[in-house]
RNA sequence: GCGCCCGUAGCUCAGUUGGAUAGAGCGUCUGGCUACGAACCAGAAGGUCGCGUGUUCGAGUCACGCCGGGCGCGCCA
């Protein structure tokens, strides 16, 4: 609701300075200091006096002077040196609000892709993969509130490095077969890869020969015959699906995984590599170190000056790179790449949700995947540089318009603190120790496996349910600990800016008050737990729109607590709106927390229940109806559940 | 060496794209449970916004230069 007046205050001032004016300048919209000033403050006199060259105040007024009335708005008053303060008509926005009908917002318009989790699958998912998974996933979900189109993909790396270490080791350390692989699938087989993984790597290490292992293990996966190769299907399939279970048990959920197998197998690269060798966009160097390659110059994506090296695309031996690969596929998301998949039908989520999977062979009645306008990468900082390669292949092929719309999505990492380090037994080197931070490491078996932290988080909430709520069954305890737990990660995972680098800790990230999904999701289950007290007590909840006439909505909301606490609640579409603009789900949350401390406030200040005038009763009850509905709305953009007690 | 990011209260972090008197949580101290359950609320103390120049009506925010820290810069992914 305060969005829609926004943009009509917003709208309205840019007409009047256009044409009282001509001037067309974007009118900025703030929050005054002091709630006092109105509910909005408009700075465009100042904006104007650069132009006009003169004195501010006196802008304000000329802006004024004679402006026809805005709807919703009270008054427009000058202040300051030159603000414009716009106060509300309490009653009216009021009235507005009671009226609004849940509006179910149809999700039209252009399809915008986001991908993001694209966790290799040879062992067990940690911090760092969770907060590539719950910025993306929340950052969905706000498109979504928005009503936007949204396709979620997770890349799965299948044919890589990282799987065949693990199969290297199966196979050569091991000495396991296939079916003995297969028969380890069936328990915690994450976890057992997690560990194997990190023995492989530290084998190269000691004895490099041990190397070409990988390199055996690859050129198999790449013939696809074999026991390596029926081994990486194997060790790929089930370390996928139990990604899947690790991201659903935070309500993470994709509707297709485009695999590596399928990009070699449709051969989606000698695609691109046409396409890039007809645009001139890369080349083919006959001289010095990179001899041999196709490469694409430093010019088309290092701001120009020429002077850093080229990126090979393609090496000596006819190979291409990750680079060259994941060019082929940022083309395919964009339907330009004149190929597309196969798919299947991979599981089925519990809320009716289908995900698919990518097969080389054509099925029938697969949905259609791709062919977005609009596509956002969720990778780390770290893949800055690869992913500026990446769109300047777009832009090299002629693809100006969908290179600009290839965002990365980049966040900071999630390193250890040095008391986490300790705590989880890290031997560290003197150097090591002085860091701020330990960076996490899967190829050490160095890091906070997702699961065991969200065990973790469960069975610490299960303490807190168990001793407040002893009546319920253990179970029931367990599904509310649950709720909380999920609450409390994916809370502290958004947090955090996305240029914020974590240095994870366990005592803050099992913190359960302050600024902590536990203390948002208590202050929704306080504004539930009134409306239900209320039935208890056999009174009806009133109809709102019969007992609250503009009147006396107007009445009520002259008191200033009310009206700063109603309004507070009516912002969700404007703080996911700002929080799309500047993609940052850390301001759904930081809203989030804003809107449950000013509930707690109000909670604990005005007896509802006990408020013995009708009216003021009346009005509070939809004060904690529209505070409960708001707040549910803002949760579940975050992915975070209502327990119903807590 | 080059590029990107960070530096704000004891600690962890916000700061609405340049606006009015710099905020929150934790921690510390003080007060509040026979009220809709205190995973809560109220109050206090706590700041040279790393340093310096500049841009202008106005700078935590922009530019430049330093200082300190992190991350990139493979024919790895």
């Amino acid at each position: 609701m305060f969005h829609v007046l926004e943009r009509r205050i917003q709208n309205t001032f840019h007409r009047r300075i256009q044409e009282r004016y001509g001037a067309d300048i974007p009118v900025v919209i703030e929050q005054p200091r002091q709630s006092d000033f109105g509910e909005i403050a408009l700075p465009a006199a100042f904006q104007l006096a650069k132009v006009l060259k003169q004195a501010p105040r006196r802008i304000a007024s000329e802006l004024l002077a004679g402006m026809a009335p805005i709807p919703g708005v009270a008054a427009l008053e000058v202040a300051g040196n030159g603000y414009i303060n716009v106060r509300f008509d309490r009653g009216a926005y009021a009235q507005a609000l009671l009226k609004a009908e849940e509006q179910v917002r149809e999700e039209t318009g252009r399809k915008i892709i986001v991908e993001h989790t694209n966790i290799n699958p040879n062992k067990a998912a940690h911090i760092g993969h969770l907060r590539n998974a719950a910025l993306g996933d929340t950052f969905v979900r706000m498109l979504r509130a928005r009503g936007k189109r949204v396709e979620v993909q997770n890349y799965i790396d299948n044919t890589g490095v990282q799987v065949a270490d693990v199969v290297a080791g199966f196979h050569f350390l091991e000495r396991k077969t296939p079916g003995e692989v297969e028969a380890l699938t069936a328990n915690r087989f994450d976890y057992l890869c997690w560990d194997l993984y990190a023995r492989v790597s530290a084998h190269y290490k000691e004895d490099p020969d041990s190397l070409r292992w990988r390199a055996e293990t690859l050129h198999a996966i790449e013939s696809g015959e074999g026991d390596l190769a029926r081994m990486a299907h194997i060790v790929s399939d089930a370390v996928t699906a139990a990604h899947l279970e690790t991201m659903l048990r935070l309500g993470v959920e994709y509707d297709v995984l485009p695999r590596e197998s399928e990009i070699l197998h449709l051969k989606f690269w000698a695609s691109a590599f046409e396409q890039l060798k007809a645009r001139g966009a890369i080349h083919f160097e006959t001289e010095g170190k990179n001899a041999g390659c196709w490469v694409m110059p430093a010019s088309a994506f290092a701001g120009g000056s020429g002077t850093e090296d080229s990126k090979v695309i393609v090496r000596s031996d006819g190979t291409v790179t990750y680079v060259g690969k994941d060019i082929a596929y940022q083309l395919w998301k964009f339907g330009l790449l004149g190929k597309d998949f196969h798919y299947r039908p991979l599981r089925a989520y519990p809320d009716g949700r289908q995900v698919w999977v990518t097969t080389g062979e054509p099925r029938e009645h697969a949905p259609e995947f791709g062919r977005g306008t609009r596509v956002y990468n969720v990778i780390d900082v770290r893949q800055s540089y690869l992913q500026d390669v990446v769109v300047a292949g777009l832009r090299a092929l002629g693809y100006e318009q969908q290179a600009a719309e290839s965002i990365h999505f980049s966040y900071e990492m999630v390193a250890l603190s040095q008391r986490c380090a300790a705590e989880l037994g890290i031997e560290l080197s003197e150097e090591d120790r002085k860091r701020p931070h330990v960076e996490v490491s899967g190829r050490k078996g160095l890091g906070v496996k997702a699961d065991d932290l969200i065990d973790k988080l469960i069975e610490k909430a299960l303490e807190e349910v168990a001793a407040r709520h002893p009546e319920v069954s253990a179970e029931e305890q367990r599904a509310v600990a649950t709720q909380i737990a999920v609450g409390a990660l994916r809370y502290f995972l958004l947090k955090f800016t996305r240029t914020s680098v974590i240095a994870f800790d366990f005592q803050e990230a099992l913190s359960f008050e302050g600024d902590t999904g536990p203390y948002v999701q208590y202050s929704a289950v306080r504004a539930r737990n009134i409306l239900r007290k209320l039935e208890e007590r056999g009174e009806p909840l009133p109809d709102f729109q019969s007992e609250l006439p503009p009147e006396a909505l107007a009445r009520q909301l002259a008191f200033e607590d009310f009206w700063q606490v109603l309004l507070a609640a009516s912002k969700v579409d404007a703080a996911v709106e700002r929080a799309v603009e500047s993609g940052e789900p850390a301001h759904v949350a930081k809203y989030a927390f804003q809107l449950a401390q000013a509930f707690n406030n109000f909670y604990h200040q005005y007896h509802i229940l006990h408020e013995t005038d009708r009216e003021k009763k009346v009005f509070l009850l939809w004060m904690t109806d529209f505070f409960r509905s708001q707040l549910e709305q803002t949760l579940s953009i975050l992915g975070i559940d209502v327990p119903p007690y807590m």
